[in-house]
DNA sequence: AAACTGATCAACCGCGCCACA
DNA sequence: GTGTGGCGCGGTTGATCAGTT
C-alpha cells in the first residue's frame, strides 16, 4: 500500500510559475497567512497548484527578504564549516545564513562550492588543521562531572581534536549573541540579547564582524558566549526562528563561542571551560580532506549518514520545525 | 550560424517525522 | 496503540542559459 499521493497530480499545474501565479499567491499569503495548511491553501488562493508547490514557491522565492545571487567568502566558509561538520544538512545551514534558503544553499554546493572545494585549493591549502591525538584525560579545566567525561571521550572518539596555532584575522559573526569580553573588538554593536535568552523564536538577528584571535586557518568560530540554557536540560540555539538542538548538532559540532570557554549544559546546569585547552580546538573548523572524503563518500554512497571517519556523529533527528516563524 | 556540451537553478519527488483523531 | 494527513527535508530532474567548437 503506497502513499496517497498529497494532491490529484492530474489537476494541477506543474512547471515554472507565472508572474500572475506569484502575484496570487503572494497576495493571498501576505494577506491572510498560509493558514496553517498548505493543502488547502492553493485552492484558496485560486490556484491551480499543489499545495507542496506552493509552499515551495513561497519559501524559496516569494516570501521577503529572500538574498539571491553571489555568495560572499563568509557565506562560502560557513557553507564549508558546517558541510564538514553536520553534512548536507541544508536547512540547518541555511538558518545560519540570512536570507538564504536551503535550496540555494543545496543548488550552490552542487554547482559551484564542491568543485571550487575539490579542485581549485592549491594543496597547501588543503589540510587546515592538523590532528592530534587526543590525550587519555580531559584537561583540568573539563568539568568534572560524569556526563561530561562521557562528553570529552565521544569527542576523543570521534577524531574530532585539533590544535592549531593562533594568529589574528576577522570573521563574520552571524549571532550576535551577547557581547563577549575583552579580547576582541567588534565592528558593529549589537542590541541583540544573547539567543539563549531568547524565548521568542521572532528575534531579528544581524550579521556582526568580529575581530578576533584565532587561527590563520579559515577556521570559523561563531557568536559569542556559547550558551546553553533551555530548560529541559538540552542545550539549543535559536538562529532565525529555527531551534536546533544541541544533541543533533553532536557535542563536537556547534560550539558557537567566544572561544575561550563553552558552556555545557547537559544537566540542567552551566559550566565554562576558562583557560587555554579548548581555545584552539573549537569545533566549527573545517578541514578540506575532510569535505573531500564527505563528497567522495557520498557520491560513492549516498545512504550513508554522514558516519564516515567518525566526524560526523550526527544524531539523525530531524531540525524542530514546529511552531517555527520565519522573521523575514 | 548551428550544433554540441556543460553549468545553473527552479521545481518536483518521495520519504520521515509529527500531531491528531 | 494505530492510522491518517500535513509539513519539511534532502535528493534528483529537466528546462534553460552560456560557452565552445
Amino acid at each position: 500500500m503506497g502513499r496517497a499521493p498529497c494532491c490529484d497530480k492530474a489537476n494541477v499545474k506543474r512547471g515554472p510559475w507565472s508572474p500572475e501565479e506569484d502575484s496570487k499567491l503572494k497576495e493571498y499569503i501576505e494577506k491572510h497567512g498560509t493558514g496553517g495548511n498548505w493543502i488547502a491553501l492553493p485552492q484558496k488562493a485560486g490556484l491551480k497548484r499543489c499545495g507542496k508547490s506552493c509552499r515551495l514557491r513561497w519559501l524559496n522565492y516569494l516570501r521577503p527578504n529572500i538574498k539571491h545571487g553571489e555568495f560572499t567568502d563568509e557565506e562560502d566558509r560557513i557553507i564549508c564549516s558546517l558541510y564538514a561538520n553536520i553534512g548536507s544538512r541544508w536547512s540547518i545551514i541555511a538558518a545560519q545564513l540570512p536570507g538564504r534558503t536551503d535550496n540555494d544553499i543545496k543548488n550552490y554546493w552542487n554547482t559551484k562550492l564542491k568543485r571550487k572545494l575539490m579542485g581549485l585549493l592549491p594543496a597547501s591549502h588543503q589540510r587546515i588543521a592538523p590532528y592530534q591525538s587526543c590525550p587519555q584525560n580531559p584537561p583540568p579545566s573539563f568539568p568534572s562531572h560524569s556526563l561530561s567525561s562521557s562528553i570529552y571521550r565521544d569527542y576523543c572518539n570521534n577524531s574530532h581534536y585539533y590544535t592549531i596555532p593562533a594568529p589574528t584575522v576577522s570573521f563574520t559573526c552571524l549571532e550576535p549573541i551577547s557581547v563577549p569580553s575583552s579580547n576582541y573588538t567588534s565592528t558593529t554593536t549589537s542590541t541583540s540579547l544573547p539567543f539563549y535568552q531568547n524565548q521568542e523564536p521572532l528575534v531579528s538577528v544581524s550579521p556582526m564582524q568580529y575581530h578576533y584571535p584565532i587561527t590563520d586557518s579559515p577556521m570559523l568560530v561563531f557568536g559569542s558566549e556559547a550558551s546553553c540554557s533551555s530548560s529541559d536540560g538540552s542545550c539549543s540555539q535559536v538562529s532565525l526562528g529555527r531551534e536546533i538542538k544541541q544533541e543533533e548538532m553532536g557535542f563536537q559540532n556547534f560550539m558557537f563561542g567566544d572561544h575561550s570557554k563553552f558552556l555545557l549544559n547537559h544537566d540542567g546546569g552551566e559550566e565554562y571551560v576558562n583557560g587555554s585547552f579548548f581555545q584552539t580546538q573549537t569545533a566549527l573548523d573545517y578541514d578540506l580532506e575532510v569535505i573531500k572524503q564527505l563528497i567522495n563518500s557520498n557520491s560513492r554512497n549516498n545512504s550513508s549518514n554522514n558516519n564516515n571517519n567518525g566526524y560526523l556523529s550526527v544524531d539523525e533527528n530531524k531540525t524542530e520545525e514546529k511552531g517555527v516563524y520565519y522573521n523575514y
